[in-house]
This record gives structure tokens, sequence and C-alpha cells, in this order.
DNA sequence: ATATCGATTATCT
DNA sequence: GATAATCGATATG
């Protein structure tokens, strides 16, 4: 039984958001652009970073409304999604009511269902079960084993299961949450907005960052 | 296990 | 023209 989160949840602190999403599910429905009679993607969130509308340098909406980051000023609980280093896309979901900016980064998921075509979107061989990490535990790779794409996904309503890409709930609830610094950012690198579930083997990152130290 | 580096392009200065 | 919320490959201990 998994139902959407609300959009309550999203209309709020990054930092609540972030810490509220640990152990909720990503899902990629029917109406992903995916034939309707696979399974659905579903994985566990198990890494995310916030990222504050407001005093907070390294955020996208930092600089102000751009065609680019407009979503994250937008109405909370909608996919932002932005391509960097001429190879990848990352996934956020907007926070804060409408008009304030601020988001949460997807870092990491555990995957449940639909491993297969996650495989295959990744294009990578599934050897062990610890390859499984090749699938979803970092940003980029997350959004290539969803298939995540600004022009597919960019604005996309997270709260309703009729979207191709939802936030759900199982009634999952991590045992232990760790904060620390955010992860590949130069300005305001001291601060600790990363959120981990604790042990968690899918974070990414070296073995003393997943554990969230 | 950690460190360094190249790839490749949308976006902004 | 410089930069970037990354990844995968390679080198070294």
């Amino acid at each position: 039984m998994i139902r959407p989160v609300g959009r309550d949840l999203f209309a709020r602190d990054p930092r609540r958001v972030a810490r509220d999403l640990l152990g909720k599910v990503l899902v990629r429905g029917s109406n992903g652009g995916r034939n309707s009679d696979r399974e659905p993607l579903t994985a566990r969130i198990v890494e995310v970073e916030a990222y504050l509308g407001e005093n907070d340098p390294a955020a996208h909406s930092a600089a102000g409304r751009t065609l680019r980051n407009e979503v994250l000023f937008g109405p909370p609980g909608h996919a932002y999604v932005y391509f960097i280093y001429g190879n990848h896309y990352c996934l956020n979901v907007s926070c804060e009511p409408d008009g304030k900016a601020g988001g949460v980064l997807f870092r990491a998921l555990e995957p449940l269902t639909g491993i297969e075509e996650m495989a295959r979107a990744r294009g990578v061989a599934m050897r062990s079960p610890r390859d499984l990490r090749l699938l979803t535990s970092g940003p980029g790779r997350l959004a290539g084993a969803f298939g995540v794409t600004r022009a597919r996904d960019n604005g996309c309503d997270m709260t309703i299961a009729s979207s191709g890409l939802w936030i759900g709930d199982d009634g999952y609830r991590p045992k232990a949450v760790r904060l620390s610094a955010r992860i590949g950012i130069t300005k305001a690198a001291d601060r600790k907005l990363r959120y981990v579930v604790a042990g968690n083997p899918f974070v990414s990152g070296p073995r003393r960052l997943a554990a969230g130290l």
C-alpha cells in the first residue's frame, strides 16, 4: 500500500522537507513515457540535500528567478530538473509556498522494483548484489536509472499518482537520520544540510560520508 | 582505500 | 569565456 504524500509536506522549509523525505519512495509510473504494462520503477529515498531560498549561495535560486530555475520559485511539490557537467541530470523537488524559492536534491535511492529496467537505462550489468549501488547511488545515477530528463520531467507535479514521477509513503520510517556537509559544492560548503538514512548501504560517496560523518 | 583528471554542454557573466 | 548540486576511469598505497 503506497499513496502520494500531500503537498503540505513540501510547503515548508527545505530542511524539514529533507528530513521527512527520507524513507519515502520515488515512483516512475505508467505516465512517464513508459509502457503501461510494465511494473513501476520504485526506490526508497535514503539521501537528500536541502537548498534554501534565502541566505544560501549554493542554491540555484540564489541569484534570483531565471528560465532555468523558475520551478524552485513556483508551487511546492514539483520536479526541478537541471543538466550538469555536460553529462548528467539531477532531480529536485520544489519546497516552500508558491512565490518563495527552496528545494531538495535527491542524492541516493535504494532500488525496490523495476531493477532490470533501471540497469538497462544505466547501461550496467548486475553481476552481484553489490552492483545495485551503481543504479541509484548518486544524483546523476538515480536520474539515469529513472530516465529523468529536463524535457520530460521538469515542472512535473510529484504529489499525484497520475504524474509520471511522484513521491509515495508506504509506511516505512528510518530508524536513524544523520546530517553532514553537502557534496560537490564550493559555496556555503560547511553547512550541514545533507540528510542520510544512517547506515544505509545505498548512500553515495565514501564510507565515512555514507555514515553521515 | 583515496586521489586526480577528462568528458561535455546549458547557463550565466 | 568560465563555471558547474557528477561520473567513470586510471593511478597509486
